[in-house]
DNA sequence: CCTTTCAGTGAACATCCGTGCACTGAAAGA
DNA sequence: TCTTTCAGTGCACGGATGTTCACTGAAAGG
């Protein structure tokens, strides 16, 4: 071991001590024993993407900062381009894991009984669950959705039309549905994601999440789908 | 129009020959003849309010620029403090002044004819036609309601509250529905108001507003309330 | 008339920002 | 073993930001 000749500050070993910088929960850089190159990166790069749903919760993506984010993260400004070439391209990887995330939803949903008659208590408990385990998720979406950053909100727009197209053949192989066109299933399915979306979106809000006013919403939430259940039960096929 | 935003590159010797000073489009401090003191204010009140519209085109209010913002308004940044306290301040008065708007909307639907049949069509191009001139309040709701500011969030959400209870009051007069609780009301009433908000957000996206793509949302929200109507029309009041 | 009010000015400040650059040191690979 | 790769460092820069302060000059008002 070697005293540093040059003056570098912090190596791994100095944290008690460290003065200057207040490193966050978010990433230790302490020494896990045995770590591939690969995987090091890896768990940088998840930390980074925590640092920002964490940050998002106060803002939108547009008044993100790179320094706040790699400070929380616990690296150096710069070493952010090690993991994306801008700041759009992370935002374009939270886009990836929030539609998992959501895809998630319907793949649980559909384990087990499709029982009609129970789906929509059953579709909102899990995404009442959903929202315990990945609020920033859905926060994320629901804000960008609409948000300042076009890359972002583009993304976001198409891969809610392609969930929206997913849930849409799903909804087709339902009982009473069997001779609905497309255009009559892409009526109903977006009705059910804006109502999901946007109650989703208020119950993630920092501001109304106390369980009180959050059963209010979801019990609104059931009440809207059932209204719109009935609708689609006396449709009549939009080709005449 | 819009001047180029984001790029930081391009400041470094492409700068206007003037030397400090490029005042907008948006407020003239052209002299204008007889002006009471209170008159020139409001003017420039205006512009500042003017100014913040064109620029939340193309951001979310948390990013907004103090200096952008008197810069395009044709005033030094201090002088904005002789309008409002603070940035939040200015979005109250923008909530104020979209929410105008959209009662104004309904206060045109209800001129004239109320035949429930003729009802969604001409909501929906009355909506069309507000789009058109106020395109930056309907922006500015649908983005900041899910958007990173909480005072501004919580106010167009009461906002919202308010102006969904309006509408569920004209509802109740409604044939059909004069036996309804208000519970099944604000179930409708919130329909309307989440669908309607929604494709107005969609509509008014600077990324969407080629003529072609907006007849689709617009035909598409008629199919929605039209089904949702469906639904109110079979729907057993909640007290069982 | 003279005094007060006050919207708008301009300079100065401390702070944060994104990014280019040369670097280090350990892991990967030969 | 020696060489290459590359995630992370530290520094420096130019520029944008919000807010302070003392000021100016014209309108308001007595």
């Amino acid at each position: 071991m070697t005293v540093p000749t040059r003056n570098h500050l912090f190596t791994q070993h100095s944290r008690p001590a460290s003065p200057d910088r207040y490193t966050s929960l978010v990433a230790q850089k302490d020494e896990a024993p045995g770590e591939s190159r690969r995987e090091r990166k890896e768990r940088t790069r998840r930390a980074i993407l925590d640092a920002a749903l964490d940050q998002l919760a106060d803002t939108g993506f547009g008044s993100l900062s790179l320094r706040q984010l790699t400070r929380s993260a616990g690296i150096v400004p710069t070493a952010f381009y090690r993991h994306f070439a801008t700041l759009d391209e992370l935002g374009l990887a939270l886009v990836d894991e929030s539609f998992e995330t959501l895809r998630g939803l319907i793949r649980e949903v559909r384990q087990g009984d499709p029982a009609p008659e129970t789906l929509i208590d059953r579709s909102v408990d899990v995404l009442s669950g959903q929202l315990d385990t990945h609020s920033a998720h859905f926060r994320f979406i629901s804000r960008e959705r609409q948000g300042g950053v076009p890359a972002l909100r583009d993304a976001v727009r198409h891969e809610l039309s392609l969930f929206e197209r997913e849930l849409a053949t799903d909804l087709a192989r339902m009982p009473g549905l069997e001779k609905w066109g497309a255009a009559d299933l892409h009526v109903l399915a977006s009705l059910f994601v804006d109502l999901m979306v946007g109650a989703a979106g208020e119950m993630v809000s920092p501001s109304t999440d106390h369980p009180a006013t959050r059963r209010e919403i979801e019990q609104n939430l059931r009440n809207q789908a059932r209204m719109v259940v009935v609708g689609a039960t006396g449709w009549t096929p939009l080709g005449s």
